[in-house]
DNA sequence: TATATTTGCTTAATCGTTTAAGCAAAAGTA
DNA sequence: TACTTTTGCTTAAACGATTAAGCAAATATA
């Protein structure tokens, strides 16, 4: 009943009397073979349920139809959602995706590139840790020559692709938003400079409030881990303050989330006496009292974007990879955490 | 600068003078091969940054290091967990994880087999889709001849090895501690019967109402697809019957806050009026107001569990695959939504 | 000293597929 | 008719590693 050895491209040539060579061609729709015959060599495909080894075939053609993908985490709504994106855009085109985990470590970046590569992935999709610092393993990636496709967090200097959503523009949305709101003094709770995307969040954040003729309040900036904890901990921080702010903007939903915490158990009016904005439009933002506002990342777009970048790289190896950035616009979804009603 | 060309084994063979065999011997150890040798060969294995080709090896050693898991999504804590700790075991093993998603979706699914099997994977471990009632596409793992390795939703009939919690046992402590807490009519808001671990949650609540001498009202047994929405629709039920409950036990978190979300909106208070207690443990449950009650399920002992298993399964492949069940007790995370504050 | 064993390698086959090269038969062209 | 071209296949060499079998030299045993 078990068939145990796997049925082969021989077994199938054996049965009918021809060379291997012609059933494989057979099976790839070569025009050099005749419609009899690869009608027949299909019918005992699958009649002895032939499976093709793709060990083989990747050998041989030097091609393992893999994509590597390293993201920080599977478990954030952004991450897991761009995933699935991309697995739907490259299976179309007969790739598979092996997903990997960073846990935001830098080590653990390192060796799961080393064991993509080892896997002989034609390709690396990833976003960085935020460890990450030193771009060296990603160089290796580079020198091996398959295309690397960067999203979210990614980084200028590897002169590679990347797809993101425009960051600065975002801020000054979400500036915008508040000051229609009446709001005068917002406070930004940030990730840290170091990393660009926080980077580019805090100088749209300071250039909008110029552009609005607000002034910059250097203890209304302040930068954080973007943890839960932390968001609770820089939140109290500005409860603390002589002059409180009557808006923050955090720029993570997590830490975002710490924050409202800290106002509900203060009993502070959300948002009348404090409005708030979280970043990643993470589906508990919905589910809190109040509901938070955020800046929807564009998950969909991104890993279809990513996919299809890789797709163009890895058509056309003999163009150069360079710096290519595609930036998203992003989307703030008003919720009741910033959203006054006027009487 | 970019060494395009991959150093292979006949290179390191070459610079050396000596075959390619006593170079692959070399580098795995073999006992015939001196010290001398050994050390020369990785010396200029590392002086020409050899990386093995892991195609190769596996197609001539029958084996591809490689397991696949499937999930029915990995945005979910207790999925996401999982996954860490099986790679965390199987890495160090020398087995890298292919991790695909079906998305509660049986055609998924199905498709995710397929591309593993294709992938020619050693093994796979798979928690089945809600979806997912006919067993074929996990026969033709079976029929394979490599390991299959269920856990949280598998199948009795498949007779592999099964690991998951023990649903029976959980329900009996949330129903002993709602008593403690002075609760008398208690609903529960279940999952679909034909999956088995939600028959097992409901058959468990049910003795453990006639152990605690509590009259089985079938109003306050609902089946339910334990989404958010419905949820709210099943608590929302409960309100309007004549004579309500005082606590409701959910089968799953995210159902869970949509009760919640209903009971708030109502202005009923919890846990005082109404105890709550949910299933899963999901992060969100101790960031909602007020914390939700719930069962932690042991992600980290099931991925380990999992993988070892696999391991030992794909180190003793004579011996036949029988349904083998490792259960885990839950753990009980009491919150605020069903703790009571006596006085 | 003669024989057996161990050591340290080489040779060559193999895993299953792809593909360049080749070749006879059929079909097309002059 | 005599040739070129096309069709439909076969042969055989790869891809890069592993491994069974073999063989000479070194070492051990009787």
């Amino acid at each position: 009943m078990i068939n145990k050895k796997k049925t082969t491209i021989k077994d199938i040539a054996n049965a009918l009397n021809i060379s291997p060579a012609a059933v494989s061609k057979a099976l790839h729709d070569d025009s050099r073979i005749s419609a009899k015959t690869k009608e027949a060599v299909k019918k005992v495909a699958k009649e002895l349920n032939y499976q093709p080894n793709h060990l083989a075939s990747a050998l041989r053609r030097g091609k393992s139809n893999l994509v590597g993908v390293i993201v920080p985490r599977t478990n954030s709504n952004f991450f897991s959602s761009v995933i699935q994106n991309i697995e739907e855009v490259l299976n179309k085109e007969g790739y598979n995706i092996i997903i990997t985990q960073s846990n935001e470590s830098y080590k653990k970046e390192c060796s799961n590139i080393d064991t993509l590569l080892f896997t002989q992935v034609d390709g690396i999709i990833a976003s960085m840790a935020n460890e990450t610092i030193s771009l060296n393993y990603y160089e290796k990636i580079k020198s091996k020559g398959i295309p690397l496709i960067l999203f979210d967090r990614g980084e200028n200097d590897l002169n590679v692709d990347y797809i993101g959503i425009n960051d600065y523009e975002s801020s000054h949305m979400i500036v915008e938003h508040l000051v229609e709101q009446g709001c005068k003094r917002i406070a930004h709770i940030g990730g840290y400079r170091r990393t660009r995307i926080f980077n580019n969040r805090i100088k749209g954040y300071i250039d909008a409030l110029k552009k609005y003729d607000l002034p910059l309040d250097e203890s209304l900036l302040i930068e954080s881990s973007l943890t839960l904890e932390d968001g609770r901990e820089k939140m109290l921080q500005l409860l603390n303050l002589k002059n409180r702010p009557d808006a923050v903007y955090v720029a993570g939903d997590y830490a975002a989330l710490g924050a409202l915490q800290v106002l509900n158990e203060n009993n502070i009016d959300i948002p009348n006496d404090m409005a708030l904005v979280g970043f990643g439009n993470e589906p508990f933002t919905s589910m809190v009292t109040p509901t938070i506002s955020s800046i929807n990342q564009h998950s969909t777009e991104i890993g279809k974007l990513a996919a299809l970048t890789f797709l163009e790289r890895v058509n056309n190896p003999d163009i150069k990879q360079t710096l290519n950035k595609k930036i998203l616009d992003a989307e703030l979804i008003i919720r009741d955490s910033s959203h006054v009603k006027k009487d």
